[in-house]
RNA sequence: GGGGUGGUAGUUCAGUUGGUUAGAACGCCGCCCUGUCACGGCGGAGGUCGCGGGUUCGAGUCCCGUCCACCCCGCCA
């Protein structure tokens, strides 16, 4: 028996021709006479009937075949009789008439539901992943992360990029997250790393001359994890020569947009907003504001100090910071039990808590500060928060991380708590200008920012001298709804400002030479100006599922300690594998 | 590393102030049923209450420890 077509393949055109499904039995309803089957395969589902009277095989099929059985059967379709259609159903109008059919395989009862909208716990489906990946819901992404994967291939093709594969055991770097370690058995005491991008093989293929280049390609960070971090994880790398920031922003625009419209049918607006990095912090605390919240940040630290509200004076003469946020005409969803919780809202940020002002009918003031300052104060801010009747404002004062981190936080969530964050809205934002550097309080040393081959910008190489932390970086990163989807930036080309970034970074000299001399005698070898990007492919497709969990867009994921529940790995392995290793446990 | 939530039948959950034999629904097994599609009817099986210790006459319930899962902070250039 050779399957002729696939389940949801089987319509009303097929009536009266003979047809053979193969797939799992979805559900089975036994009248005691005839037996219903809904047979599934990956396109969906069809209803074959199973008459006992046509013949023994299909009597004895009848009898035993239960849920998730592997069948295969043919017939005849037909329409089903008056009033037996089920609309619910793509292939609702027909059904297969079965005068032959194989038990292919028997199958124990699943531990869970194979259904669209199966309860079980998280942690029993990832233990059975392969039962679960059964699961519509489950085929469903992964088809349309097929289906993205293969867009970004065309569109990088047809726009010139060349897909060239780089090392997987590679070398460890002393910069950014913690790597994944490969022993060498050759090398006794030597380590491969997994690379957490591919970062230096694409800028040497660009010195190689291959002009444009990407990858999509899987990236390994040992981190912790989170519901949109995993410790491999896949990214759409890309690098390009003799290109400025702009035209690589009109090229990945139109690689975002194109992608957006050919997998779910969306059309982007084009150009993408553009914001400096300064600009988002100021406005929004977070270097990836989710601009669907349409309210912004304000800084009000020049009012206190000698307001008369100590609290707020004292933390401002420590060089504290005071910002708010005015949530317009928002007041009346605020009774006095929702501002307490703010509290909770703002605690895992390092607030103390958020203080608000509520404006009654008459402009007055309902808030904790309205008696502790002057009455020409209160003005002042009003006009500066553009205060009016039936407004609410939450301000946080604390020194600046706190503030930016907590405010930054609970502007969304008041936003999704006010209903004004429309979720089907996308919001795409270039974010630009960020700095170079960033100073690392605990080692007491500067630390690059992006990496440490971004160029800083033309403009502000004098301040490696003077105010290194003001020196900004032609870095940037593409922003959806307050996720970061990807990030890159124009390297370094010149082997002098390289070292210039290594020295400001306390790399020495020799110890540049020892971890980068590749990159560095690459960049003295001709060099060409490039730059390039990379996007985080399974938070893409997340967005595009409109999933919750990275783990829903990843056929086998791990879970929040970085362990495969059903390959039960990391695992303990044989004392001659370690030997070989030249590895001893302690 | 820190904080929070959860873990009881195959699954999802309930389980009172610590009290006799730990329940429900779905699923599973058997029988009946020839137009169902959440098919229906009758009957049945199924439990290391995550694990270890403690308190108690008595622990699913209280205490201590521990493991696992999920979420957040730190971390993730």
């Amino acid at each position: 028996m050779k399957r002729t077509q696939y389940c949801n393949d089987v319509r009303a055109k097929d009536v009266e021709s003979r047809v053979t499904v193969c797939g799992w039995v979805d559900t089975r309803r036994d009248h005691g006479g005839v037996v219903f089957l809904d047979l599934r395969d990956r396109t969906g589902l069809v209803q074959i009937v199973l008459n006992p009277s046509t013949n023994d095989a299909v009597a004895k099929v009848a009898h035993d075949v239960r849920t998730e059985f592997v069948l295969a059967a043919s017939g005849v379709v037909r329409l089903r009789p008056d009033g037996n259609a089920n609309p619910n159903m793509d292939t609702g109008e027909i059904e297969v008439m079965i005068d032959d059919c194989e038990i292919l395989n028997r199958a124990k009862t699943p531990p869970f539901e194979i259904s669209e909208d199966c309860a079980a716990a998280e942690e029993t489906r990832l233990k059975y992943r392969f039962l679960d990946l059964r699961r519509p819901n489950l085929q469903r992404i992964l088809m349309l992360r097929h289906k993205a994967a293969q867009y970004v291939r065309r569109y990088l093709s047809d726009h010139g990029f060349i897909e060239v594969e780089t090392p997987v055991l590679t070398k460890s770097t002393p910069e950014g997250a913690r790597d994944y370690l490969v022993p060498s058995r050759v090398n006794k005491g030597h380590f491969f790393a997994l690379p957490q991008s591919p970062q230096l093989f694409k800028q040497l293929l660009m010195v190689a001359g291959f002009d444009r280049y990407f990858q999509i390609v899987k990236c390994f960070r040992d981190e912790d994890l989170r519901a949109d971090r995993q410790p491999e994880f896949t990214q759409i790398d890309i690098e390009t020569s003799f290109l400025d920031r702009e035209d690589l922003f009109k090229i990945m625009e139109g690689l975002i947009s194109g992608l957006w419209k050919d997998t779910v049918g969306v059309d982007l607006p084009l150009p993408f907003r553009r914001m400096s990095y300064a600009e988002a912090i100021s406005k929004y605390g977070i270097d990836r504001p989710d601009l669907r919240v349409p309210w912004e940040l304000k800084e009000i630290t020049s009012h206190f100090g000698k307001s008369g509200f100590s609290t707020f004076d004292g933390i401002v003469e420590k060089g504290g910071i005071v910002k708010a946020v005015n949530c317009k005409g928002m007041m009346e969803k605020f009774p006095r039990s929702v501002l307490d919780a703010m509290k909770d809202v703002v605690a895992p940020y390092g607030a103390k808590g958020a203080l608000y002002i509520r404006v009654q009918p008459d402009g007055s003031w309902q808030s904790p500060l309205a008696k502790a300052i002057s009455p020409e104060l209160q003005k002042a801010i009003a006009a500066e928060l553009d205060m009016t009747p039936g407004d609410i404002v939450f301000i946080v004062a604390d020194v600046p991380k706190v503030v930016n981190d907590s405010l930054a936080f609970l502007r969304v969530h008041l936003g999704k708590f006010c209903g004004v964050l429309d979720e089907k809205q996308s919001e795409l934002l270039w974010v630009t200008d960020f700095p170079l550097l960033d100073y690392d309080a605990k080692d007491k040393r500067y630390v690059a920012m992006h990496h440490p081959f971004t160029s800083p910008h033309p403009d502000d190489i004098a301040l490696f001298e003077t105010d290194p932390l003001k020196i900004r970086a032609l870095a940037y990163d593409l922003v959806l709804n307050g996720s970061e989807l990807g990030g890159g930036s124009i390297r370094i080309h010149s082997s002098d400002v390289q070292s210039k970034v290594f020295r400001a970074l306390g790399i020495e000299e020799k110890e540049a030479r020892e971890k980068f001399g590749f990159l560095l005698d690459a960049l003295s070898f001709g060099a060409p100006p490039h730059g390039g990007i990379a996007f985080g492919f399974d938070r893409l497709i997340m967005m595009l599922a409109g999933t919750e969990s990275i783990r829903d867009v990843i056929a086998f994921p791990k879970t929040s300690s970085a362990s495969d529940l059903m390959c039960d790995a990391p695992s303990a392995v044989d004392a001659r594998q370690l030997k070989d290793l030249h590895i001893k446990l302690t």
